[in-house]
DNA sequence: TTCCGACAGTGGGGTCGCAAT
DNA sequence: ATTGCGACCCCACTATCGGAA
């Protein structure tokens, strides 16, 4: 890198281990929109995982990198949005896409640019030197005052710190080798540690397959409010070819002609079946229209009766369960 | 030889922009 | 005015293949 520019950004890979190591540092998991902050002097740039420049969408962010009190840097962080205490990807949403910066300022959400790394500054190229003394520099080279913020981490006892993250109801910890290098693209450098939610739900339908794809689509599922069938969105993800198989050959022996669901659910070419099989889905949350976000498949549920299954909510939890 | 990482392909919710209806 | 679609954001997961160990 000759100057200051666009720099792909590191992704943390998904892991199930938590641990606590004196080689790595944990930071909050935000949720919010990925973004590299590039200055050559002129005007700064804010660029999207692929690239996509952001500016119109955040100007607020990109008169503050001009303030910032330095020229030429390449920064590396995460634009977000808050509701209530937590960062959210769902309040800042209608900002993304927005291309007029007037309109973009004029929805009154309130956004802040979170830094975690610097990759070049002034006339260096930082991008070799290891991740705590990139952090360092980063913290010394601005003047961090809203909406751009420094992201404070943790240098120990990373277990204990994703404990409190999910209690807090944040996404989760990322934890990050503190030796490396900057690494650009999916890297074990870091790691995801998220905290998920997970209950089970009703299969009372499912859509055809596309493409290559075995045996069906998507499941659609619901769960029971006051004796009715409510919609709770699909599934697609989680399973293997076999379960395709035979979960499919399941699913047509209880199909029926008609939706068994008391919502409305637009699904062009829908197969609906008897409400009789309960699948448990992993998720991270519930979008304001009662879907499911990122929801994958673990498994077929056999103990519980269909009927029992009813949307859970802190303080609503069955109490015969103890995850 | 076995294992791992990168990639392609399938699937999810939500939003905007634009063309077709 | 409404609807549908693609292109983006956020993703999870499986299957495959080639190179590293």
């Amino acid at each position: 890198m000759s100057g200051p520019a666009w720099h792909e950004p590191t992704l943390a890979t998904l892991t199930g281990r938590r641990f606590s190591d004196e080689h790595w540092l944990f930071e909050p998991k935000f949720d919010g929109v990925r973004a590299v902050g590039v200055r050559d002097t002129g005007t700064p740039k804010l660029y999207s995982r692929n690239r996509k420049e952001m500016n119109d969408s955040f100007p607020e962010l990109v008169e503050a990198l001009t303030t910032c009190g330095r020229q030429r840097f390449v920064v590396d962080g995460e634009i977000v949005a808050f509701d209530g205490r937590n960062t959210s990807f769902a309040a800042l949403q209608p900002r993304i896409h927005l291309t007029d910066p007037r309109r973009a300022r004029a929805t009154g959400m309130t956004v802040y640019y979170y830094l975690f790394d610097l990759l070049y500054l002034d006339e260096r190229d930082t991008t070799e030197l290891p991740l705590r003394q990139r952090k360092t520099m980063l913290r010394d080279a601005f003047e961090f005052t809203d909406p751009v913020r420094y992201t404070t981490h943790r240098n120990t006892d990373g277990e204990r710190y994703f404990r409190q993250a999910c209690g807090r109801g944040w996404e989760g910890v990322i934890a990050k080798r503190a030796d490396a290098a900057y690494h650009s693209g999916r890297s074990s450098d870091w790691l995801k540690f998220k905290c998920s939610q997970g209950q089970e739900f009703v299969i009372a339908g499912f859509t055809d397959p596309q493409g290559a794809r075995l045996g069906f689509g998507a499941l659609l599922l619901g769960y029971y409010e006051n004796g009715r069938l409510r919609y709770a969105g699909k599934v697609g993800t989680g399973f293997d070819e076999s379960l395709l198989g035979s979960l499919h050959a399941q699913l047509r022996d209880g199909e029926m002609p008609s939706s068994p669901f008391t919502d409305q659910v637009r699904e062009p070419g829908a197969h609906w079946v008897s409400p009789s099989l309960i699948g448990q889905i992993e998720f991270t949350e519930w979008t304001r229209d009662g879907r499911l976000r990122h929801p994958r498949f673990s498994g077929l549920r056999e103990d519980k009766n269909p009927t029992e299954v009813v949307r859970e909510t802190p303080g609503n939890e069955d109490v015969t369960e103890n995850r």
